[in-house]
DNA sequence: ATACTTATGTACCGTTCACTAAGAAAATTG
DNA sequence: CAATTTTCTTAGTGAACGGTACATAAGTAT
């Protein structure tokens, strides 16, 4: 029995595209002729490597999350909740606007609401948003733990505070908000956590 | 020459429930199928009354903004910047999972993304958004100038802040997030306007 | 070489989309 | 009443959608 045929594309070459394509219209919104042309595929080879549209999308979102993991393993490294909350969002707010990428974040941009047969997606996404926001509660757990914040602070509703920040920044940043708009967003933000802080002496 | 045959629907009724399909599955996820159904009329009524598809979605904005410019009108009421920025947030957790009303933010859920032929979606929704954000810059001007916001305070950011705040919630909301963790980060939120905020004496 | 397995390109499904003729129905005006 | 104007229902339009059949090409195994 032999091996085959070997695919002619590189996979995950395809899957930046087809990532791009997708953060940049959506899953409704971006179509498989759009996709196939980003990816310098023809359909037949999209499904028989990925399965179908919602297999696609869920392999970018695959590699999308992988980065974002690692980034907020080195974000979560930053001293105190203060300032893991400043590398966050700042960071966001040039990663929002960087112009190697769309504007905003895929895992908004992706859909927030979806026509029928894709109600699935919008779960999807959060699913991974909440991957992100687990981290940083866990890490404001630990602030709290070492009196980096306040014994009355409550890490989950910090953790989904600076979430939702940075989700509104992602928004901002797809309608057009510029990268410093989105800096001073990211300064007012942070003076929320550092009120959480407990005082340095 | 004669008046013609009235129409049988109140455009302000059908208008409201073309409303909850886009609020519910974004303006491309609605169908005119789904949109006709819930109006209660046929699709040729529906483009005698209101054009095309966008023509219907502008009304529906029209009026969905109508409403919250009003209640944004009530909320620059409260005393001070804090006390808007209170209101309006604690206002938002709750409006926003009002079981009488989809999830989230129409302005949010109508459409991130879009696809080819309806890129000025987004724009529209931005658009209205921004309206928002100038009420609320406009109130934090003045609480400056009242010696309420510090004098090195930035209302233009601020309010900006308190709009990607509520944009978040927004989308928090629409995947699943309850009142209460909606408050949660209306109460965090909050704490960064009051930081921002000259001390009472 | 021959058989076998998998990928690729072309061309095309069936369905659903936004949108619209065409004419009957319901009102006003003379 | 007849004439006119506008809305209603029915039925369907062309186009675009996600997805696929089919034949061919490109490899490996025997």
């Amino acid at each position: 029995m032999g091996m085959g045929r070997p695919r002619e594309f590189d996979a995950e070459v395809a899957l930046d595209q087809a990532m791009e394509v997708f953060w940049r219209h959506g899953y409704e919104g971006a179509t498989i002729a759009q996709l196939t042309e980003a990816m310098g595929i023809n359909p037949p080879s999209l499904y028989a490597c990925f399965g179908n549209k919602e297999g696609l999308l869920k392999a970018a979102l695959d590699r999308y999350t992988k980065l974002r993991v690692a980034w907020m393993n080195e974000v979560v490294c930053a001293p105190t909740a203060r300032d893991v909350a400043e590398r966050m969002l700042m960071g966001i707010a040039e990663k929002q606007t960087d112009p190697a990428n769309p504007p905003g974040c895929l895992l908004v941009q992706g859909g927030i609401a979806c026509g029928t047969g894709s109600e699935s997606v919008p779960f999807e996404l959060a699913a991974r948003r909440s991957q992100n926001e687990d981290q940083l509660r866990d890490r404001f757990v630990r602030a709290k733990a070492e009196g980096d914040l306040k014994p009355t602070s409550d890490p989950a509703a910090l953790a989904r505070y600076v979430s939702a920040v940075s989700v509104g920044m992602g928004v901002m940043a797809s309608s057009g908000s510029d990268r410093e708009a989105l800096r001073q967003v990211a300064i007012v933000a942070v003076q929320a956590v550092e009120a959480q802080s407990a005082d340095r002496t």
